[in-house]
DNA sequence: TTGCGTGCAAAGGTTTTGCATGGCA
DNA sequence: TGCCATGCAAAACCTTTGCACGCAA
């Protein structure tokens, strides 16, 4: 199985951006921190073109996009090819702003009720759980 | 128990606006379908007014913002009196864009797991579960 | 009269598009 | 040589802010 490409040609900017998410793991960026990034390596890149290229690495599969910060922008992490085992889902403290990785049975369980009782089946890759976490719930019983 | 007003003052558009709300149930709306609805009524209220006024029923607990069309415009929807009975959560196809509203008991008990098990309590109203529903199962089983 | 409410205009931020140029194959 | 990639400038959107005027109390 050949490794999709992000484009057709390739370019020395095409290359960087996905070498650089490879580099990520599993943290997530967004369009910015991208174009920062390589403004202070002085391999500039516009922001355009990395938005271009965030498109077509989104559909070819190898990079994933959602939202964090509900009505701002776009946070995009790689994919690795390590592949199934690391499912998880995002909760997302809404008072600190903590985002936490959860992988748990339980929740597998909960996808499969959702989707044998309620027929929808749930892409955990792009659903947040909003909430308080342990400290913030800690500090103000509300 | 007073209803918390939206303002000091008592206005024209701050009265029509917590009126609208109230008349839409459960439903959501965004910020220029509001603007839309009154401007067709000849009852036309500044779109700043109306971001003002969201904002400040949001403070108010009156209605509640979230985000559905992610990377789009916010989401508003008056909070019914009736209160903590109808709390479910959204499930939204990431296809067709359907939106279901899913009550369930089994969910609770997720919220349950995840407060003892993972100390964080979620907020159903916020959480949005993206996935595929029924008819795009069927229409595609990729 | 006081001070918040209103709404136009403008600014802010993110993302997309038009277009001339650059560079891969 | 052909055609996609690049990136500047500008546009498109949603939302917020500045400011002068309106209006409720």
């Amino acid at each position: 199985m050949e490794t999709p490409r992000p484009s057709n040609y390739n370019t020395r900017q095409g290359g960087l951006i996905l070498d650089y998410f490879s580099s990520l793991g599993d943290r997530h960026v967004q369009a910015t921190e991208i174009a920062e990034y390589f403004r202070q390596r002085k391999e500039t890149i516009g922001l355009t073109t990395i938005y271009r290229h965030l498109e077509k690495l989104v559909n070819a599969g190898l990079i994933h996009k959602y939202f964090l910060n509900e009505g701002e922008s776009a946070c995009y992490q790689y994919i690795s090819n390590a592949g199934e085992k690391g499912e998880h889902f995002h909760l997302k403290c809404e008072n600190c702003g903590t985002l936490i990785h959860l992988e748990c049975k339980t929740l597998e369980k909960i996808k499969r009720h959702i989707l044998k009782e309620h027929q929808f089946r749930i892409n955990a890759l792009k659903t947040v759980f909003y909430g308080q976490c342990k400290n913030c719930l800690g500090d103000d019983r509300s």
